[in-house]
DNA sequence: GTTGTGACCATATGCCAATATCGTCACTAG
DNA sequence: CTAGTGACGATATTGGCATATGGTCACAAC
């Protein structure tokens, strides 16, 4: 993990994220300092650093969690599908859906994340890596079952399905999106079905 | 149009526009003062509020120039087209050459459409529409000839299309996708045409 | 009427010192 | 060795003040 030091294992670094957590999502990531941090768990503002290399590292594993936490409300709806085509439905709806609370309920840390999108932090990175996954996983049995195409190398359909889904994957731009869902992704989605049709 | 006044059809008008282009592609829309394009022009600065709002409504004419010329890059590509998937295909990279070509060489106008899109000035809500329309009639075309499909509504196809080329139009979105011209944008508008076939 | 402006106000911006914050390091305690 | 810290230098950030800038208006010249 990108910006971590000493133990990899070690409660205090799970506190030093708790708190961070706890303070991010209050006052933002600008108003929280890092001797913020260390009063909250107790220990002296140096301790920390023997954990993470910067704030900003300590913002990344918060960023980190909280894309793990939207991709997981993806994830999550997979279940419910019925099909490849439904299961690639769910899955993005279930992220948006993850991503529109985050912006209503906890928009400090969706802000986070949108600066994180805008600079290109690694987890936002690793966010799109699990995506594609997923996504690929799904395209993959789809194809198998005869529901999808099979011409088009798969992650060529795989890295244009996300581009095309930026629009509501990138916080940056849902947020000027927010007024159209969920008309506006069903949109898309089914234009994206309908390129997957065999 | 918004943030004009006084006169439509003006000498002045011109000068201020052609003043601010020039200064706002030098200095940057920030670094440049009423006052500075009063002084360039000969006028005093209150004369220029006799024919815009605001310095904002300035930016915007520029703006709006900028995009029109963007606009054009792409409407010019598609002359060369054989057919309407072809043209589809050309329209979209021409726009995205322009844009392209923009940031390289004229990356003060460039910022001031990425600040534009971000603060959804109507200037870029008239290119989306222009580029909408555009791309209406070329569907309609390649429905008509049999070239795409026809059961999706014309309005849900063209919207979508315009979302999922999101990563390329938006100017905020381009910016981080530059490096990866033209393939990317080439497998979205793969995708596109393969969601258009009948 | 149209063309054009200097003087003016309110707010935004730049600047500079004081302060706060980030991040490191030598060091102590066990 | 691991756990932990106070004190420190470098760099942001803040607050207050002078200045610059955006924007208006009454008015002049034609």
């Amino acid at each position: 993990m990108a910006g971590r030091r000493g133990p990899t294992e070690h409660g205090v670094r799970d506190q030093i994220v708790e708190a961070a957590r706890a303070h991010f999502s209050r006052f933002g990531y600008g108003k929280t300092t890092v001797a913020d941090l260390a009063k909250a768990i107790g220990f002296s503002k140096a301790y920390i650093y023997k954990f993470f290399d910067s704030k900003q590292a300590i913002g990344q594993a918060i960023c980190a969690q909280t894309l793990e936490q939207v991709f997981a409300g993806g994830k999550a709806s997979i279940a419910e599908g019925k099909s490849e085509s439904d299961k690639l439905r769910r899955f993005f709806n279930g992220i948006i859906a993850a991503s529109a609370e985050l912006f209503f309920e906890d928009k400090m840390l969706y802000d986070i994340a949108a600066h994180a999108a805008e600079e290109r932090w690694p987890s936002v990175i690793a966010y799109m890596e699990c995506a594609e996954e997923t996504l690929k996983t799904i395209i993959l049995a789809g194809r198998e079952s005869g529901e999808f195409e099979r011409k088009t190398p798969i992650d060529e359909t795989c890295e244009a399905i996300l581009l095309a889904m930026q629009s509501f994957m990138n916080p940056l731009m849902l947020k000027h999106n927010l007024k159209d869902l969920p008309e506006d992704p069903a949109k898309v989605i089914n234009l994206v079905l309908r390129s997957l049709a065999p």
